[in-house]
DNA sequence: TCACTGATCGTCT
DNA sequence: GACGATCAGTGAG
């Protein structure tokens, strides 16, 4: 299957961040390193939109968020509450900051290395959540600013299977602009996060 | 299954 | 000097 794997092309991305985050949704999310391959279908995104006061991109660029701010088809890896990475893709024009967050994938290829990562064999597990899918892919700081849609370690690739029904609630774990429906997931799949409720 | 808590530290106020 | 786009463990229902 992964070698038969497209590379999405970044004129496919919609210049859009709510519309890319119900793209990406079916999409495969690919990681290429030293220890081998790590692949997952995307089966739950959140748009973190231009104007977003829950966005990290809201108050200007720093430091931290500036991967935000490049060209779509970019990663924006930040580290948060001690402990975990969480990954997006950037979303709209150069100097424009918006993303989406990567929170779920269907383990795809080199289930054994995810699970060697993750210390745990329960599939569901593997990367049933944004702090958990990067550690099951194995993406921390280093991937920050790579550009996911020229060849690399890190891409984005076609649907391996189409994408199901596709949901939409509010986002996960923030304070602002929390009822807003910019959660998007595949309906009824057990690697979505959140509780039962969340995943129909 | 759900609710709650501790762990842990970079970033921005 | 708080506060997070979180997770694993625990205990109750």
């Amino acid at each position: 299957m992964a070698s038969k794997l497209r590379r999405l092309r970044r004129a496919e991305l919609p210049v859009d961040c709510e519309a890319l985050a119900r793209f990406l949704i079916g999409k495969t999310l690919v990681h290429d390193s030293s220890e081998g391959r790590t692949a997952g279908r995307i089966v739950e995104t959140e748009a973190y939109v231009v104007g977003d006061a829950a966005g990290h991109a809201f108050r200007g660029p720093t430091a931290r968020n500036r991967s935000l701010f490049l060209r779509r088809g970019h990663a924006y890896v930040y580290f948060i509450y001690g402990m975990h990475c969480c990954v997006n893709v950037s979303a709209e024009t150069p100097g424009t900051g918006a993303g989406v967050l990567l929170r779920a994938l269907e383990p795809l290829a080199g289930i054994a290395l995810m699970q060697k990562r993750r210390r745990t064999l329960r599939v569901t597990d593997l990367a049933r959540g944004p702090g958990r899918l990067t550690e099951a892919m194995a993406i921390d700081l280093g991937q920050d600013g790579l550009d996911l849609c020229i060849p690399g370690s890190l891409w984005l690739g076609d649907a391996v299977v189409a994408a199901g029904a596709t949901g939409a609630s509010v986002r996960i774990g923030i304070t602002r602009e929390a009822g807003r429906l910019l959660r998007f997931y595949e309906r009824g799949n057990p690697n979505v996060s959140g509780a039962a409720a969340l995943r129909r």
